[in-house]
DNA sequence: TGCATATTAGAACGATCATACTAAAACTAA
DNA sequence: TTAGTTTTAGTATGATCGTTCTAATATGCA
């Protein structure tokens, strides 16, 4: 029927990914996109239509391939483990990161869910699933014995979504290994408390 | 000499605080800024540079206005009720915001830090003044009993402002009660663990 | 081979961007 | 009162924004 596409519809997204995600929706123009992911205009157009549904797709495949990704492998690993591996990532990624990208969802957060109702529920279903990464972590680790009882599994989970949040934040301003850990550590150690009597 | 201003160079600073901390710096454009502040761009202009020499401004008046002040108000208070107060008016805030605007540091902290040494510096050090609070709130409190001594000060602040960060985040995506003060209560319960052997 | 369709390259669109200019008005100091 | 200065208002500037259009090219199926 017609002439096949010359591009990779995947590379073309990872590419645009890496322009959205280190330099936001705005300050990411379309000629931006263009040398970033070497099509000429009129692809682009024609096959994710306007720049913010290009932002849309590229944020979906962040979230599938970055935060997915990272829920799928951590869970694999006992429970306990599991967070702390995934938090302990985010900082390694966080310091090694020349761009100091930080996450792309985090991002978003800050700069257009306030603003924009769809963006919002993206970002707010990612950060939905970490939530329930880690509630279900700490609900298997305290079935198994190797996290403590002193709180619920759910309000153990807010308090890491929360701690997560702040670290993708402070990576941006202060990527600094001492203050990232010394975030992270005290709610490591909550993992071990123990409920009262027990 | 001269004809003196017409406008009030503080209010004119306010109006523009406003524009930069819900829209960011990119998002804002001088005609925004002409139409919030009421004067004209030759008047902008004069008075205060260029656009980013503004943003400049209102960043370092906010941080005066909003973090300075607050660090004031709840220094003055017993070490661990300023702590307690200082986590629970933010969340009130964001809660009562119904732009959900955050915090400015935060939000230049993601758009603007990684790409922008001099603004980077600004946030880092406004980060570095609530830490800053933090840990002398927790070294008084450890002094006369009302806080813990299982982390030291430089610790638990580190965490504390973590925790903020991540407050701040979330309140842009998902402004719900339950999960910010949740964020939070493992933090502020962190203040009553006693060391080993105590 | 030729029709239908999609892709390509690249110029061109109007709108808006940050910024600068022009000229009149307003004020102070002498 | 007047010279000197800085304000004001409004317009103009060149650049860049996101987007679309024009052709030419390439492909699959008849």
């Amino acid at each position: 029927m017609a002439r096949p596409r010359e591009f990779d519809e995947d590379a073309v997204l990872d590419a645009a990914v890496q322009r959205f995600w280190s330099h936001g929706y705005e300050a990411t123009s379309v000629r931006d996109l263009i040398a970033g992911t070497g099509l000429t205009a009129a692809s682009l157009y024609n096959a994710f239509g306007d720049k913010r549904a290009l932002y849309g797709r590229s944020l979906s495949r962040y979230v599938d391939n970055s935060i997915d990704d990272r829920i799928r492998r951590c869970s694999e690993l006992p429970p306990r483990a599991g967070v702390r591996a995934f938090l302990a990532e985010i900082v390694e990624r966080s310091l090694a990161d020349p761009d100091h990208k930080g996450c792309m969802v985090v991002n978003a957060a800050l700069e257009l869910a306030p603003h924009d109702e769809e963006f919002r529920k993206t970002v707010a279903g990612a950060l939905a699933r970490i939530e329930g990464f880690f509630r279900r972590s700490v609900a298997a680790g305290q079935a198994d014995g190797t996290i403590g009882r002193a709180l619920p599994p759910e309000a153990l989970a807010r308090h890491l979504l929360g701690v997560l949040m702040g670290v993708r934040v402070l990576a941006r301003a202060r990527p600094e290994r001492e203050l990232l850990e010394g975030v992270i550590a005290p709610a490591l150690a909550l993992l071990d408390a123990r409920g009262a009597g027990e």
